[in-house]
DNA sequence: TACAATTTGTGCGTATGTATA
DNA sequence: ATATACATACGCACAAATTGT
């Protein structure tokens, strides 16, 4: 009697990768922390070095774990400057990077609008929490941001701390053990509006780039919808394929 | 007596994917034909097989081989669905994924331009061929695209085949010999100007979106210049981060 | 259908090199 | 100098996919 069952076979590397994963996702292994040696984890589960290191190299691929020669393998976080600059792409004209600094113009707990309830997968009557922005970049508004959050998840940020970092993501993994993990983003180019006229100091009309995110967390699943409004005449979105 | 040299040290692995690379570069190993196993090219640079697995490994993250389990490895083409989507970044905002066609306007050998120089890195008297052409998505014109290359490279692609593919890179691959290996591409918004009106269809002053791409051969050295001018009223540029 | 040959994928164990504290 | 941890390299055994006999 042949039997036909695949069952949910999976190579032991990417057993081991899912249950690594789940200890950070979990919060035992923190961002920031180190973790426990190679040959430690591979003498917990009782699988080879060699396998163990396969493991790990797939979750430092996917910006899980950072390994550091001779000294460890840290849980990733969002205070380094590889981090930092994976999900904000606007750099000058001339190459240049730099990180914006912002003025918060609302923040406040409402009633998702129903393309929100959908982006974010909200159960019926959750809340959000929508935060409005401008950022500036060498001291010129560039971008308008709209910022949405579910309110469960992110209890406390409509009204706490004041003043908001302007790396939101930081905040979300050190105050909500939340830590945005991928995204996905659409561009497309609209006509400014008054709100655009007035925040970001342009015509109404004038092009600007806009920028519609989806960020997901560890689990891929999706923990803030973000739209930017971005005015490209001294800065671009770059992208490298 | 010590030794203080630290030389050109790099791993072994490295120094045979730069090598392998190298065959491919040379066109010894032409896109689409299987290379030699690795128990084969093992023997032939006298590693081990482990050695050599993370030659060919990192050589296909970087998307220029493709393995296939039980059958071989394969130099990558640039007509696989994998490779199509890798540089064309459009979809309809539903989410489904098309490739367009394409009606060429212009296409002619002339002088660069000083930033066609700049960044095709031209030497003095090169010429360039540049083509102009528009790309329906789903029978509507939505990319008006120009396409800048190097005449020394790409002798006769002002003149023959016609038509063109609309996947330029195919043609530069088979009948040129190069291969683009990646690119970098920086977005803006920008107004529809009198060109734009007439072969996209919109009205002066309607926001388009700007790629302007600069695409790299497998040695990283650039061998396009493109800009595209789209209209994102049906469609936007996804991006996975 | 069965079997064998080839090729890549997975997994183990070990030794040695290099970076860090 | 020593200990620890990650990086490189080797060799072997077996599994799984593909192809041809």
């Amino acid at each position: 009697m042949n039997r036909p069952v695949t069952l949910t076979f999976s190579p032991l590397y990417q057993q081991i990768q899912a249950v690594l994963l789940a200890r950070v996702v979990s919060g035992e292994w923190a961002p920031g922390t180190f973790i426990p040696s190679e040959s430690a984890l591979a003498k917990e589960y009782a699988v080879s070095v060699g396998t163990l290191r396969k493991s790990l190299d797939a979750l430092a691929s996917d910006q899980v774990v950072i390994r550091h020669h001779g000294k460890g393998t840290v849980v990733a976080t969002h205070d380094t400057d590889r981090s930092l600059f994976q999900f904000f792409h606007l750099v000058r004209l001339d190459g240049k990077r730099s990180l914006p600094s912002s003025r918060v113009l609302l923040r406040k707990q409402r009633a998702p609008t129903p393309e929100e309830v959908k982006i974010l997968a909200l159960e019926i009557g959750e809340k959000v929490i929508h935060i409005k922005r401008v950022r500036d970049l060498d001291g010129s508004p560039t971008l308008l941001e709209d910022v949405v959050v579910s309110a469960r998840f992110f209890s406390g940020l409509e009204i706490a701390p004041l003043p908001l970092p302007n790396t939101l993501y930081q905040l979300y993994e050190k105050q909500f053990g939340c830590s945005v993990a991928n995204a996905e983003e659409r561009l497309s180019a609209v006509a400014a509006n008054e709100a655009d006229e007035i925040h970001l100091e342009v015509k109404k009309g004038t092009p600007l780039l806009e920028i519609r995110r989806i960020a997901k967390d560890l689990q891929g699943r999706p923990v803030e919808w973000r739209v930017s409004r971005c005015e490209t005449s001294q800065y671009c979105y770059f992208n490298e394929l």
